[in-house]
DNA sequence: TTGTATGCGTTATCAC
DNA sequence: GTGATAACGCATACAA
């Protein structure tokens, strides 16, 4: 493999010279860029960015660490993220972490040993101490999910307001009964949506009742189990909010398996519109998330703090979307 | 940032000793390795992967090219890929090239320039003579997708075959009319469904119709439109093999639209065996792909051509398996 | 068992 | 404009 003293030689330059044309860093005569370039192509010569990023300390590549890639919710996240960083000169390494601390720390890693050179968390299991110890030493953006007492920047939406506007829309369909089916995990959005459904009853003067609210773990199966507690308990509500579509999905097969209809006997809606939201029948009202600029503004702002230009967390908000489908339309 | 060099002061050793310590390649005092050890502790040492990666030119890391993360049919074939790099001391980087060859060219960029020691292809649309120049420098491997002719190894299951089985399950169930819903696309997976369906429907002494054959991109809303076509031209058949799930959902949507029933008065089948397809009412025939285990040995393919283990590109076929749900049980 | 010295491929500083 | 050369952090051949 051609390196770049065979490149020199053989245009009859020095290694200095070619570095200047191949960066565009100075001045460089004509004939010896020439001469440059003609090497370059004859030897086929490819810079070995071992040796440039040892010598810069920086490697333009950005750690991304997500829970899954099969959650179709990340993927046009994700691709924001890839789109900014391009535009950029920068590189996206996507890990997945599989809700695994052990293995977060693994590719985090990779950052400590200077193989990239920020980090940007969907979805972190760590504590906010290790986050803020990580934050201190390292560019560190968190998006959607975020820990509220990490000293370090995060992007998502309000979901305290998207999951009230949720609920005012089954309410403003004269619903009154409405369940809630959560998760019993530590997310931030967990508390946040939870919060929205009991403020937007309360405004209505409808008593929270715990008895209304079951949880799942975000998946398809675990909507059927919750949806199914209501049946057992033989206290069903007449609408229920889903904290995620698959949620959501799985409580309309529960309702389907009682002979019920939706939205006729139960109204259901779910929380993040993925793909498979409108494919399905009914279609599934559901709040939108920009997906796609969440990721965006994400890679944005580690850049700047890669940069430099930003020191201080920042924390941004973005727009979330109301999508009303059949599900609710009755 | 703490340096070897740091350590060895720290420590009153030489650099040598801290290396051979960190790497356990030879013999050290156990009183130096203590030395080190606590030196290492007291200065929060992290090596720097640069200097090492350079020095031994090689990055332990693999890259893995997929066409897009948002397809859940890759999920489990990654977490496999990454098991097995990681029960080897190796990182996997994640590529989005969204089926698109410059995007592809940019990540391979990336291994050309030593960032990463091998590649994996799930799906290139880079051509075989392209390929091939590719895996002759560089450790390749394609899996599931794969070039006939680009001389580099792949894994993937028998396409032919299973589509055989699939359509041989729809013969059993009475069918005659058995309508297919492909892809225009140059995937030898593609080419070897569609070979599958047409032998066995001549093994039947059934008439292939290329009427009855129709075309999608694998997504949903195509799955609707390709089933549209048969009710539009008025040649509807009695069963339909689609070769991904989600045109198999389409079509199903599809069939509702115009008040018919699935499975009782067309039978639906498609592919991959996504998450979805358990999920979906009716449940979804299809043919299930191991795809951990195409993870896995992949990677373990990739690692032996890196290895110099394996220099003649290698064939591996796994088994498939036919998943019977209510969409064709009828 | 340990230390010295060299080089991996690159960029940047300086002197010319 | 150009070239010689010193880093960057690490691993290792060789010498001791």
């Amino acid at each position: 493999m051609a390196t770049i003293q065979d490149v020199a030689k053989e245009a009859g330059v020095s290694v200095a010279t070619v570095s200047r044309v191949i960066n565009g860093s100075s001045k460089v005569s004509p004939k010896a860029r020439k001469a440059v370039l003609d090497a370059i192509r004859q030897l086929n010569y490819q810079p070995n960015l071992l040796g440039r990023n040892l010598r810069l300390m920086q490697t333009k590549m950005a750690l991304v660490l997500l829970p899954t890639i099969s959650n179709p919710f990340y993927s046009m996240i994700v691709k924001g993220m890839e789109d900014v960083a391009h535009k950029n000169g920068y590189n996206v390494m996507l890990c997945n972490t599989n809700s695994d601390v052990s293995r977060e720390k693994v590719y985090l890693e990779l950052m400590k040993n200077r193989l990239a050179d920020g980090v940007i968390f969907l979805a972190s299991e760590m504590s906010e101490e290790e986050l803020s110890q990580i934050a201190m030493r390292f560019p560190v953006v968190q998006c959607c999910e975020y820990k509220e007492e990490a000293r370090a920047s995060h992007v998502s939406i309000d979901n305290k307001a998207a999951a009230y506007m949720a609920v005012k829309h089954l309410i403003k369909q004269g619903h009154r009964k409405i369940g809630l089916i959560s998760c019993e995990n530590s997310f931030i959005s967990t508390k946040q949506r939870e919060e929205g459904y009991k403020i937007a009853l309360e405004e209505e003067g409808i008593l929270v009742d715990l008895s209304l609210i079951k949880h799942g773990d975000y998946g398809f199966r675990s909507g059927i189990r919750a949806m199914n507690q209501f049946f057992i308990e033989n206290n069903v509500p007449t609408a229920v909010f889903c904290i995620s579509d698959s949620m959501a999905i799985g409580a309309i097969k529960s309702i389907w398996a009682k002979g019920l209809k939706v939205p006729k006997d139960i109204a259901v809606m779910g929380f993040d519109d993925i793909n498979f939201a409108s494919m399905y029948s009914p279609g599934l009202t559901t709040i939108a998330q920009p997906q796609y600029d969440l990721g965006c503004v994400s890679m944005e702002l580690l850049l700047k703090v890669i940069g430099g230009e930003i020191i201080e967390p920042q924390t941004i908000y973005l727009e979330h979307e109301l999508i009303i489908r059949e599900s609710t339309l009755g």
